[in-house]
Order: structure tokens, then sequence, then C-alpha cells
DNA sequence: CGAACAATTGAAAGAAATCAACGGTTGTGG
DNA sequence: CCACAACCGTTGATTTCTTTCAATTGTTCG
């Protein structure tokens, strides 16, 4: 129960005493990373897998031309290359954006790991996560206009933090260089500056040394038409419904009414 | 051995004549979806999953100001929606795009085929393939220009129609309208209009009634640095090393030559 | 102090969206 | 059989959003 690791997928699961003993114990070689250090290599197969339990990491993808895109923030108690049991050549690249608390995972001890039905569920549940969140990325990338892209992010790793208990107030650390902003959003970091600075300027956000404070969430996820649900998944409780006005839990996207056709029995 | 999906989940892991069998026999309801109909709507909780056993489908996310995301196109072989074990509230909707062959799989014999070790282990990795893919879409739309996109868009598509044999030499059926693809790509309908004309003025494609010919591969892949790493998963074969120019599989990407510090023991 | 890095600014160029039509095809009903 | 609506693709003109380029200002740190 100490680590944020344990914590987060008890979150997803009902685990056991023993089952959370046994997340414990297949955590090797905890140690400090420092910031900017990449853990594994876009094209590694590692044969660990690392699990962040503290601190802000980031997975990207490098381009041909020397672009870089932000494809996942590494937040406490996510697995920094998430990849189950498989050894796969990665697509991506795992880095420390702050200084991280970081733990080893073999992968002989993973497999043992899923080998416990209430593990397997909640890696499962991790993995569905996850691939919400990567959705909705294309969704911020692909359809929202620079300004909402960031609203929407700010919002997403407000949400997320504040359920790893890394939220005071409407205050939260933000290792993140506007730069990082930008691989992450899709635009120029000069963009990105401009962007943020008319978030600040409706007073919407402020920042002071490394944090960040959303000064109006419910202006914020309007702007943005932030709905939290995705973030959701099965029993996941993490994200209690919170005084947070509209971050947190409420409808801000617009209740879905399409023609459903031929009901479906 | 004989329906798309026992082929792909093959292709992923080792699976017994008996494995087999048992996803034979998970696939109840088998029917004909017509084109623009949609199987499961974003906000439901469906306790069937859909397996597209022959057809084109997508995953699509809607926007309060009624735009729309494509998040995934759902090949044959695949899952509609794809949860797992997990009774979960879908973020998406999956329409049929093409004429569709679909069966559906009860969450209970869900939980039967993952209690089968090969099983489990092919469905990890259709996951982390499908989240691989993902990772390649947010870097599709933040990252590359608009004629990129479509020719990634294409490449990939290529690819992944060619691993379930649905390409003759170099041509396949592409049923998407070109707001299809707009809203894949994150684009307008008329920005996608004049890129797909650019990409035939400059021959490296062609249409000619629902089908998309790929007259040049290698300029195709070389317009939009495609790499088809991203699309193998662990012992995958089905995409075998091809004839096919820069599309399979050899290197467009640069190959990545990044400090490497302090490696990682 | 000076180097290195992150944030900021202004001006100009470029990419993509929007607006407004128009042509072609298909399917339907009179 | 033809008129017509609906849908899709196409085109041109214009506006808007973003990027790019080129400096400048802070900040941190050895």
């Amino acid at each position: 129960m100490q680590n944020s690791l344990t914590r987060k997928l008890a979150t997803l699961a009902e685990l056991s005493p023993d089952d959370r003993q046994a997340v414990e114990h297949a955590l090797t070689a905890t140690r400090f990373v420092p910031p900017k250090q990449t853990l594994v290599y876009e094209g590694d197969t590692p044969d660990v897998t690392h699990a962040i339990l503290d601190g802000f990491a980031c997975r990207s993808k490098h381009l041909a031309d020397g672009g870089r895109q932000i494809v996942a923030y590494v937040l406490p108690g996510d697995f920094g290359a998430f990849q189950g049991d498989a050894a796969v050549t990665l697509d991506y690249s795992v880095t420390a954006l702050s200084g991280c608390l970081v733990a080893e995972i073999p992968r002989t001890l993973m497999l043992r790991l899923l080998a416990r039905p209430p593990i397997a569920q909640a890696l499962w549940r991790l993995a569905l996560q996850e691939a919400s969140i990567l959705r909705a990325w294309i969704t911020n990338n692909g359809r929202r206009d620079s300004e909402s892209r960031i609203a929407h992010l700010v919002c997403e790793l407000y949400v997320r933090l504040r359920a790893v208990g890394r939220v005071e107030g409407n205050t939260f650390q933000l290792p993140l260089s506007q730069e990082d902003i930008a691989d992450t959003a899709g635009l120029s970091t000069v963009h990105t500056n401009r962007c943020l600075q008319s978030l600040r300027s409706q007073s919407l956000i402020r920042f002071k040394g490394g944090a960040l404070e959303i000064l109006n969430p419910n202006g914020l996820a309007k702007l943005c038409s932030f709905n939290p649900g995705y973030l959701t998944v099965g029993m996941d409780e993490s994200f209690e419904t919170a005084a947070l006005g509209g971050i947190v839990p409420g409808e801000n996207e617009l209740s879905f009414s399409r023609p459903r056709p031929q009901a479906f029995t």
C-alpha cells in the first residue's frame, strides 16, 4: 500500500493483501533518476519495465525531420514502457521530465504478476485507460484549436495528478517546459507561448515557480469542452467527484444525441 | 482457422487447435451490417464485443462543436470495441464504413477466452499493437503536414490490409469518403481533397472505383517517412518482408542516433 | 561574469480553414 | 422516363491560424 503503483492498481481491481505484496516484491532496483535522463530508447527491446513511483516522465517519438512528439505522460503509479508480458521493440522513448523515483520490474516477475487474476485485471484496465487517453490526444491534435489543446492537456493532467494525490487545492507541480507542451500539442514553441499567455490573460491559469494553478476550473473546462469521463475505467474510484467545478466530474460535453438506428439486441 | 479473427490471433501467439476452436465458438450472432450503421455508441457500456470478420469499420469520437475525429480503423480480424474483460463505458462509437460481417462475443465468453494463456497473450499483443497505432496517429496529427498525414495513413492501411490478405498487387478496396479521411487526419474536407489531388498528380496513388492503387510505394513512403515497425508486435509474422519497396519492411526512418547517457544495466 | 537554456516579442511568410458555388452520380417518386 | 433531392467531389477566393525567422530578456548555474 505504500507505493504509488500498488495504490494505483488497487483502484483498478480488488487486490488481496497477498496481491499487493506481490506487486511490492516485483519492484527491484529502485533508484532516483535525474531530469532529462532517458530510461529506454525508441527501438530498444527492454527486458524490464520501469515503474515510476514518483515524478513525471514522458513517452516520445522522434521523427525523421528531427521533430519530436510526446505521446504520453507517465505519472506516479504508471509504467514507463507498458508492454505487459511481451518482449516488444518499443516505438517510443521514455524520458524523465522531473527527478523520478523509478523501480524496475523484470519481465519474469511481470509474468508472475499477470498470473494473478486480480492483478491481470488491473493491468488490463490500466491498458484500457491508457488507450483511452491516446484517443483523446488524437482528437486533441486533430480537431481542437491550439488554445483548447493546451487547456485540455492541463485539465487532463489536473485530473490525473489529483487522482494520485499530487494536487493541493488547484495547484500542482508541472515540470514541463513550453517546448514539452509544444511537442505534446503539436504546436511551435512560439505559438505555445502565446497560447499560454492568452490562458493567463483570461485568468484561467497561473504559474508560480514550476507550479501551475488553475484559477478558473469551470472556465478552463468550458474552453476546451473537457469531459473527464475518458479517464475513468471500470471500478475506478480514484477520480472522486470533486469540488472542482467543471473539471471533475460533471458533464461538459454535449450529451450525445444522434439517431440510434436499429438498436442492437 | 477459417475466420479472420482466429487467423489474426494466431499470428500473435501460438494457439493450439483447441484454442482456435474456443475462439470460433465464442463468435455468436454473426450477421451482415450495412455501411454507415453504428454498432455501439460513445457512452454505451456494451456487454458484448464485436469481431469484424470482414469489412471496414471505424471508431470515432464526437466533439461538442459537432466535429468528429476518427480514432481507429477496424479491419478484418479486429474488434470493434476492444475492452478485454472489463465492462467499460466507451469513449468512442463504432461504425461500419463498408458492409461488414460482424460477430458478437459476449463478455462471459471473452472471460473464458482470457483464461487460456495463449489467447490472453494474443489479446495482450493485440492491445499493444493498437496502442502503438494510436501513438502513430497522435504523431501524425501533431507533427506531420497535411499531405504527409494522408500519405502515412495510406501506407498504414496498405500494410495492415496486406497482413489480412486484402491487397491485390498494390491495390485495395478503400471504402472511405474524403470526409472520413479528413476526420481521421484532422483536416477540412476541402484541404483533404487538394492533398489527394496532389498525391495523384505526383503519380503516387490512383483511384478507380472504390479501390486505391499505390503507384509508387517508395515515393509514398519517403514522402511521409513511413516506418512500418510500429505495426509489428512480438512474434508477429503477418507482415512478411514484402516485395513492396519502401513500405514494407525496410528502414525509412532515420536510424535513431541520440546520445545514450548512462546506459542502463 | 558568462554560458546555456527557457521564455518572450515582433514581423513576415506559409499552411489550412472557411465560404460559396458548381458538376457529377445515384436513387427516388411522380 | 424525367425531375429532383441528396450526397460527394471539386474549384476559386478569402480569411484565419500557425509557423518561421530573428532577436531580446530573464534565469540558473558553474
